[in-house]
DNA sequence: ACTATATTGTACAGCGCTGTACAATAGTAG
DNA sequence: CTACTATTGTACAGCGCTGTACAATATAGT
């Protein structure tokens, strides 16, 4: 067989994608994510490719473990506004204690990575597209359940992904502790989609 | 006296504003911008100081011209939700044709700035904290009016900046021909915010 | 030991950007 | 013409980053 990885693939994608949520694309160079792997360049570009690919990658994880489709899972021993409401009221509470102001990394990166980066940006949008049909179904479950009013999901659907997106880029300006919270279940509210939850 | 300036300082401002509105704060070099201009670094570090300095400056024109406070301008001639919906239509409409895909040049700016250019982040801070003082200030004249039912304000206010910068985001992501502006109508009419005006 | 081969390390060549110093230039006044 | 001075132009020195080529190294198999 052949010469061992000195370093494991997925942890240092793990570490990379802190690092890319924290700074953002283009801040982080070839170069600094190599030492901050405490690897050469060269066995960067071995294992990843270049930084576009890599960056493909971990949006293609985030999608998995964070996006919409994940963390708005519904089942039928509770409602989908209860999810809905539990979900964003989570986001909120992480993204106020968040010192690291890291907001959503899909949404953090709409600015630097759409008309610039074309192997990107389809990546990126098919994540949001996949978020919105992710909504419009289980908004659709709700109306069948009678928990949600008929309505255009769809422009629910971009309503809910709307304020996600507000609140990710407010989180890093307005720190008031609470107020995000606040923001956030008013507009839930106002949408049709707020109900309580039981606590953890 | 002594030499003339080759260029219009204002015109170069404005010219460079539409630059880093489009290109961002980071992609815009001293190099590229004093290209731009058609001038040496050299006057480009005489004329505005440092980029950083340059860019403060172009936000407190942008604040001028293009904030909350300018835009939402209220009379006594109109209702505060109707100039509400008229302004957020105008911004829908522009955003939804703006092959840039500009956006809102403070939005924009929220990701790369906070937390990593200490010159500019109150600058920007300055702008968001005083457009949802506006935003409060018209909106409790709507309360007066009777416009609008009594709420808390700055919850609102908050919410409509929100619904602003997620848009803004959205119209670099969504590009279906007046769905940006169903989804601002909705939300305005969900958060109590809207009402019909005249058209131009 | 030798061979094969994936991985790491090193160097090259080149590009781009930066702040700064200071020379050169443009303009007016005396 | 000289003096003054704001502006522009040029060069320096340095830094950082990049992709690539290829040598060196680590492993297992024969």
């Amino acid at each position: 067989m052949n010469r061992r990885k000195k370093f494991d693939r997925d942890e240092a994608i793990a570490i990379l994608m802190e690092e890319m949520w924290e700074l953002g694309y283009e801040a982080c160079t070839v170069n600094s994510m190599s030492e901050k792997l405490g690897i050469t360049r060269s066995s960067f570009y071995n294992a990843f490719g270049t930084k576009e690919k890599l960056f493909c990658e971990i949006l293609d994880i985030y999608k998995i473990s964070i996006s919409g489709k994940e963390m708005f899972k519904t089942n039928n021993s509770r409602t989908v506004l209860s999810t809905i409401t539990e979900r964003m009221f989570k986001i909120c509470r992480y993204q106020e204690q968040d010192m690291a102001y890291r907001g959503c990394l899909a949404a953090n990166s709409i600015q630097e990575i759409v008309n610039k980066h074309n192997e990107i940006e389809p990546v990126l949008k098919n994540f949001f597209t996949e978020n919105i049909h992710h909504f419009e179904k289980i908004l659709g479950i709700a109306i069948k359940r009678g928990e949600l009013e008929d309505c255009d999901v769809r422009i629910v659907a971009l309503s809910l992904q709307n304020l996600i997106i507000g609140l990710s880029e407010m989180s890093k300006i307005f720190r008031k502790k609470g107020e995000l919270w606040s923001v956030c279940q008013h507009n839930l509210r106002a949408l049709g989609l707020y109900e309580e939850f039981e606590s953890d």
